[in-house]
DNA sequence: CATCCATGTCCAATATAACGTACATCTGAT
DNA sequence: ATCAGATGTACGTTATATTGGACATGGATG
């Protein structure tokens, strides 16, 4: 379930990965945790995660909350963040954005980008009749998952693709096999359309859209999204990409345009 | 100018430590550097900050950015950052209370923290008349530099806050040496009085007004300020006053509530 | 009471990470 | 052309970080 990059058997972890590794743990996890259960959990030596866990505490990367010992992500990790999101300033014109799609969509609207090699919803703005969205901000899911997905990873070679994705991750959530190929001519077709859609495969009600925002290098730094219920979806259809292909093009170059420097 | 935690001379320093101090560099000076650069100004070995930074690339911590292969703070800290954010959620009922601030004085309205044993101005709403201000968001300071430090270290013993604060912080921006003894008397009469102001010590044209924020042990967390020109912060004492203990007050035990958990 | 498990600490063995040094480019100055 | 500095790479040495396992504790269970 864990331990993507254990590339072979028996070796020593560098402690800087494991750091790592347990840091995105609670992450996903989103609560906090006890030393022992991060270790038992990733599947690492508890002395190891015991160590480690003490060295983050001094550093301030990690806290200890929720009492009994446990730990989770510390005010330092805050800070290291709101540096990147000052140096990469996309937060105001992306919310902006999000609060304009909602309102002429009455739909939620999305911000996504890949983390690592899995995608993640960077932010989110309900739509007019909220219901359970199936991905939360900040969870990161498989890449094969999504409509945005298949434009996340466009500007890379079949090959390079099927050496990003985990093989697993072709695994969907109804326990169903997509093939690695199939995925790949979605890809393509949503590359050369620069829009892709569907009805999701996480959830079984509601219809999917995607654009790219492109980034400097010219490929999607990021999508913004819709998610809808299906009859709605499919009814507005081309309005509805109509909004998120004007809202991307104001989007577009800035996710990856530093503020200065 | 750096390396505050060097223990004894000629050891080896932890990968994980330097690691972090590396981000740490890369917040300071805010902009993308290269390796080589990295290496220089932090007195570190250039064969440790290389194989460091490589490490650091290839787990999305630190990105290529600004061309020559200057590497920024990374994606991965972002959203290690959103998740600290979305966990101790404060920065909603913060940012309301800064606007509010701002309107009834029409001054500067800071949000400050201790990060590590420095301070840092966390959010900012500038005022009516924005003029420089000395300390920008995201910065860490010696904290005998600023009012809220009076506040943020009070629950410390004596002898504890001559631990936590490194002694050269002690040193003013203008040279003066502020006798750690006199500091301590006013940790004690801001803790007493539950605030603290003065004339900015460090530019000569502001007063600053400092309340603390309490979290869940009762001490104070963070804190809220106004940074005023010294004339109107003079005039209207009270009143500011009485706005920030206002403010504070709807913030008390805010900023470190879990939002679930 | 005896057992079991979860939790945390301590310690020695050894795989390896951090470091110093040498080397290869490239650029600009003299 | 020559030198000096900045930048990045490669590699062997050695200090040490990672690890497994022993040990201690406390709570739950039978």
């Amino acid at each position: 379930m864990d331990a993507v990059q254990d590339e072979a058997a028996g070796k020593r972890a560098r402690g800087l990965d494991r750091a790592f590794e347990i840091l995105d743990f609670l992450r996903q996890k989103r609560q906090a945790l006890k030393p022992n259960e991060i270790a038992a959990q990733i599947g690492a030596p508890r002395s190891s995660v015991y160590e480690l866990v003490n060295l983050l505490l001094q550093n301030g990367i990690l806290e200890f909350t929720g009492g009994e010992g446990r730990v989770y992500l510390g005010r330092k990790l805050y800070f290291l963040g709101a540096a990147y999101e000052n140096h990469f300033d996309f937060t105001r014109e992306c919310e902006a954005t999000l609060e304009q799609l909602a309102d002429e969509t009455r739909e939620t609207a999305q911000f996504c980008m890949l983390d690592g090699n899995r995608y993640t919803v960077v932010r989110m703005r309900e739509g007019a009749r909220p219901f359970r969205i199936s991905t939360d901000v900040g969870q990161s899911v498989p890449i094969p998952w999504t409509a945005s997905g298949r434009l996340l990873v466009a500007h890379l070679s079949d090959q390079e693709i099927l050496n990003f994705i985990p093989p697993q991750d072709f695994r969907l959530p109804n326990g169903e096999w997509l093939e690695p190929q199939t995925f790949i001519a979605e890809v393509r077709q949503a590359e050369r359309e620069g829009l892709f859609t569907f009805n999701s495969i996480v959830d079984s009600f509601t219809h999917c859209f995607a654009v790219p925002v492109r980034g400097e290098e010219g490929h999607a730094a990021a999508t913004l999204c819709l998610v809808t219920p299906r009859d709605d979806g499919i009814a507005n259809r081309d309005r509805y990409l109509d909004c998120l292909k004007k809202a991307a093009a104001g989007l577009d170059h800035a996710p990856t345009r530093p503020k200065r420097g």
